[in-house]
DNA sequence: GTACGCATCTCTGTATACAATTCTGTATAT
DNA sequence: ATATACAGAATTGTATACAGAGATGCGTAC
C-alpha cells in the first residue's frame, strides 16, 4: 500500500481542474469528492494542499478548498511569464541542444504537422503545448521546464477555449519557422518568433477572459 | 479554530528548511516534528505536502518526507532561472513602475546602504533579497513576483553560506548602479547590470556547492 | 568473519470519529 | 417586503487509532 496514492489523487484533481469539470470559484465538497475518487478525506486533502501550493486551487480557512478563479489580470500575468520563460528557454535550447535533438524536433513537427484537420481541439491544444514543452526540455534547465509546465497548467483551459482552427493553422506555421530557426541556431530570430507568437495570443486571450468567462459557464449547463 | 493553522505550520517548516535546521537528504520524523510544533500529524502532513509542491521537500512513497538535497546542477538551474526572472522583472519595472516608486527604491537603498558593517550575514542577506524582491514587485506582475520568491526560498541557504563581507560591498555598489538605471528608465542598462550581477554570483556559488556542501555540514555539528 | 534470513520494532499511510465552525432555511419583527 | 435572529444541518479541522510497509538488529549457517 505504500504506493503513491496521494500523487494519483493529485494527478486526477489536476485533470479535473485543468479540464474545468470543477468550475472556478466553486467550493469543493470534500466528502463528495473523496467518495467519487474512492479514497478518504485525509489523502484527498493532502493532494489538495499540493495543488494549493501550485495555485491551481485556493484555500480559505474555515471554508475549505476552492477552484481558483481566473481574472483578466492573472491571465495577463501568466501569459507574460510564459512569454518570458519560453523566450529564455528557446534561447538556451539554441545554445545547448544537440544537433540531433533539434533535428528531431524539426522532423517531428513536419511529420505530425500535415493533418491538423482531423484533430479535436483538445488534441491540437495538447500537441501545441507538447511542442512548447519540448523546447523547454531542450533548454537543459529542469527548473525552467517545471516552471513552464506549472504556467501551462494554469492557463491550459484558457488556451483551449480561445483556440480556433484558423488560429491553429497560423500557429503551425510559426512553429515550423521556429523549428527552422532552432536548427539554424539563430537564437535571436528564434526568441523573436516565440515572443511574438505568445504576445499575439495574449491580447486575444485576455479579451476572451475579460468579457467571456461568465457566458462560457452559462452555456455549459 | 478556523484559523490558518496549516499555513502557520507551513511557514514554520519553511523557516526550518530555509534556515537548514533540517539538513538536506534527512528524513523527517513526523511524530517528533508534530510534537515539536505542538500539532498532530494530519495538519503537519498537509503543510509538508504544500512544501513538496514547492520543491522544498521531497516525498518518497513508503518512506516519508525528506529535506531536499541541493546538487550543483540544481543550483545552477535555479540561478539561471533567477537571472532570467530578474532580468525580465527589472525591464518591466523600468517600463511600468511609477516615478515615485523608483525614487523610493533608490532613496531606501541610500538610506540603509551606509552602514553595512554592523549587520550580521543573515541580515545582510535578507536585505539583499528584499531589494531584489522589491524590483520584482515593481514589475507589476504578481506571478513573476511569486516565482522569484519561490526561487529565492530554494537558494536562500546557498546565498547565505557563500556571502562574504567583501562580496557584500561589491553587491551594494551594483545595487546602487541598478537603482540609478531604474530611475533613469534605462531598461537595457538595468537588465545588463542585473544579469551580470547574478551571473557573477552563479559561478562562485556553484563552485561552493560542488565541493563544499559535505564539509559545511560536518562543521556545523 | 561474513553473509543471509528471520523476527521485531519503528514509522508511515489512511480511515474514522468527534469537535467546532460555517452555512442554510425559516420564522419573526419592523 | 426586507432584514435579522435563531436553530438545525452540513462541512471543515484535527486528533487518534489501526493496518501495513520498511528499517534494524540479532542469530545462525557457511
Amino acid at each position: 500500500m505504500a504506493s503513491g496514492q496521494v500523487h494519483d489523487i493529485y494527478e486526477k484533481l489536476k485533470q479535473l481542474a485543468v479540464g474545468y469539470r470543477l468550475r472556478p470559484g466553486d467550493r469543493l465538497n470534500e466528502v463528495a469528492l473523496s467518495k467519487e475518487l474512492g479514497v478518504s478525506r485525509t489523502p484527498l486533502r493532502e493532494a489538495l494542499n499540493r495543488l494549493v501550493a501550485e495555485s491551481l486551487f485556493e484555500f480559505k480557512p474555515g471554508q475549505g478548498f476552492f477552484c481558483r478563479a481566473l481574472d483578466a489580470r492573472s491571465v495577463f500575468d501568466l501569459y507574460e511569464c510564459r512569454r518570458i520563460t519560453e523566450g529564455a528557454a528557446v534561447r538556451l535550447a539554441c545554445e545547448r541542444a544537440s544537433d540531433d535533438a533539434l533535428r528531431a524536433l524539426h522532423d517531428a513537427l513536419h511529420a505530425t504537422g500535415i493533418e491538423t484537420a482531423g484533430l479535436t481541439v483538445a488534441e491540437a491544444c495538447s500537441r501545441d503545448e507538447a511542442f512548447h514543452m519540448e523546447i523547454a526540455r531542450l533548454s537543459g534547465n529542469q527548473v525552467l521546464e517545471t516552471q513552464l509546465q506549472r504556467l501551462n497548467e494554469r492557463i491550459r483551459y484558457i488556451r483551449w477555449i480561445s483556440l480556433t482552427s484558423d488560429k491553429l493553422q497560423k500557429s503551425k506555421g510559426e512553429h515550423i519557422a521556429l523549428a527552422d530557426s532552432l536548427v539554424a541556431r539563430d537564437s535571436d530570430q528564434a526568441e523573436a518568433i516565440v515572443v511574438a507568437h505568445i504576445a499575439k495570443r495574449m491580447d486575444e486571450v485576455v479579451e476572451v477572459v475579460r468579457h467571456g468567462i461568465a457566458s462560457i459557464y452559462m452555456d455549459e449547463n
